[in-house]
DNA sequence: CGCGAATCTTGACGACTGTCAAGATTTCTT
DNA sequence: AAGAAATCTTGACAGTCGTCAAGATTCGCG
């Protein structure tokens, strides 16, 4: 009993136990890139904010940028389905137009710091190389998300799509983008922008259905 | 003939000879911001890509962020009336929306250096609050920019714009983006696309002429 | 021409960075 | 419980950064 604590085969292999403490050092990392954004965020801040020393990270990652990337990666894997809800809820086309925009403007209040982390590594990839691989991938989850979003609504409406799925998602992230902006700014009504051109916008993205 | 080249009154002042200075360090700046990006462009590369010492930079500027902000506005005044002539000279709102496409990709093909530096440093601002103020006017004269365009182009096609203009600069900033990113990373066709998706996209911004 | 002001260069400073290695500590195996 | 393997800490390294000051150089006016 005082060996093997958990009966299931083989847990706690030496192998999980590695990536675990990745994902908890890339969880930490994630807060203080948040913060700092791409650029500031240093390895000893990291490390600080953190309950590692900064000399760990190289034992877990070869260097500064492979926990970068492994951080993009680890970010987009809790956020990419956050919409699915809202798929799966929605009693009406009408219905699904406004918990879409409502649940878009939740996620900025709630995440702020991950969405501008975001951005600031997706502009950073337009100038290293090492970073494209990664983001493109997000990109197409991204894309996918919201084409997941717009075909249900479509579904709904009886109708089909009027766009492609990489326009729809570039006009939303446009718009995403420019009220995250305005919400850091300190913008009163950047928000609730964001939630009524949403519900303005959804029906556009349809094919007429007379 | 020797002292006087220009005979008009007072050209050349001391004031603007400082002026002048500090526009073309700014120029040679943007060229290395836009090779490297905001966070590793240094002064001392700046500076070594220009006919200046490093030094030099804090005889015009007050520190590295005001050189920034300068080379920001500069830009600016340089690029943000690109589209006018499209506005002037298209016949009909079609030619207007094949025109503005054209002009899209156009300066995406000439001058993403740039671009991809503007969205670094609108990203950078969402971490650096001394970055916000120039950022958010920009945006604003872009927005702009964007809005004559469509309201010309409502106007040709008899009709009203559906939208309001900060959603139409929203969308198309969300597709430029896209596009240059695309582009960046060598993706055939993300022109093209930049392009398709324009033409389609312009009729939908309007109110039914019905 | 000569002198003072403007302009520029050079070199140095302290702080910070990513990286790494050597040793301390913990954990696991036998 | 003892030894081996893993994990972690600490301290140091070579660079680079923004900033600044002292001196060299150029410019403009009398």
């Amino acid at each position: 009993m005082t060996q093997v604590a958990a009966p299931r085969a083989a847990r706690r292999t030496p192998a999980d136990k590695h990536d675990e403490r990745r994902k908890a050092l890339a969880e930490s990392a994630l807060r203080t890139l948040g913060e700092l954004g791409y650029a500031r965020a240093s390895l000893r801040e990291i490390a600080n904010n953190s309950e590692f020393s900064h000399g760990v990270v190289h034992y877990y990652f070869h260097d500064k940028l492979e926990l970068i990337v492994y951080c993009v990666r680890y970010y987009k894997q809790t956020c990419v389905h956050r919409y699915d809800g809202v798929v799966a809820e929605a009693t009406s086309a009408a219905d699904l137009a406004t918990r879409f925009g409502d649940k878009l403007v939740e996620t900025i209040v709630e995440e702020a710091p991950m969405h501008r982390l975001w951005y600031d590594l997706r502009s950073q990839s337009m100038f290293e190389e090492s970073l494209r691989e990664a983001v493109t991938q997000i990109d197409q989850s991204l894309e996918d998300m919201i084409a997941r979003v717009v075909n249900r609504y479509a579904e709904l409406a009886g109708t089909e799509p009027a766009i492609a799925a990489p326009v729809a998602y570039g006009m939303f992230d446009g718009i995403f983008q420019q009220a995250l902006l305005g919400h850091l700014n300190g913008r009163d009504g950047a928000l609730e922008d964001l939630r009524t051109q949403t519900v303005a916008l959804m029906p556009m993205l349809l094919a007429p259905t007379s």
